[in-house]
DNA sequence: CGTTAAGGTTACTATTTATTAACCAGGTTT
DNA sequence: AAACCTGGTTAATAAATAGTAACCTTAACG
């Protein structure tokens, strides 16, 4: 019974108001430098993109490349081991995809942003 | 190149702290009424017990069904539509347990509970 | 008539997360 | 020499999330 007991390991590593977009861009657009992160994302800030790359670093799904130079570059990019969590995500767009239809199903396709 | 792109709308329904546990407990159990929850889940109180189940509730995850006797009785189940999220939590669970490894894998097999 | 039961709600506090803005390094351009 | 570049860090603040404790309902029980 203890069948999905681990979900949240998973879950943990996606958690963070910005994790999903680096991860996105990161995979759309292969390697990509700090200052290209920051661009790409409008509304994040540097503190919050550099604490979410590290800890998307820390569980081995971006890798940092730093490239000795002045001005310093900094490139991010999905880690070979990262690569796996594609399978992942990919079935969490699917189910979340007919999730929305399902809910503009349940309470009609207004563009309602607020629940309550 | 948008391929991911929805995957948010699957994580933000299993996003909140007691979400998991609450989920894990109706698949293993079918049916429980709101002070058996509250039992199985140490540390849980009632407010946030009602406040998630009420999110789910609203994703149409979770069902709730209302037995207008005195003392009540209200039961929450995984609602018929809320079984499509399994194979979810399952692709998720299997990386989840395999990301474990990995982490042991690479930091090391010491119960570190903290990061930094 | 006060207490108990189940399943909540409410107002208030505490903890966690996220945001803002200022600062740093060290070489290059003006 | 002042200002700019990139990729950060730090301290302080705001916003969001979670936790605590007291209260509510309606009927039955002692």
């Amino acid at each position: 019974m203890k069948q999905y007991c681990k979900f949240e390991s998973a879950l943990d590593i996606l958690i963070g108001k910005w994790k999903p977009v680096i991860l996105l861009q990161l995979i759309a657009n292969g390697a990509m430098r700090f200052s290209e992160l920051q661009k790409a994302i409008p509304g994040i800030n540097k503190k919050m993109l550099t604490q979410q790359l590290r800890e998307l670093e820390y569980n081995d799904i971006v890798h940092r490349e730093v490239y000795h130079q002045i001005p310093p570059k900094v490139e991010y990019s999905i880690s070979e081991y990262g690569q796996s969590l594609g399978a992942v995500l990919q079935v969490m767009n699917d189910w979340g995809t007919a999730h929305i239809d399902h809910m503009n199903m349940l309470y009609g396709a207004e563009d309602r942003s607020e629940q309550e």
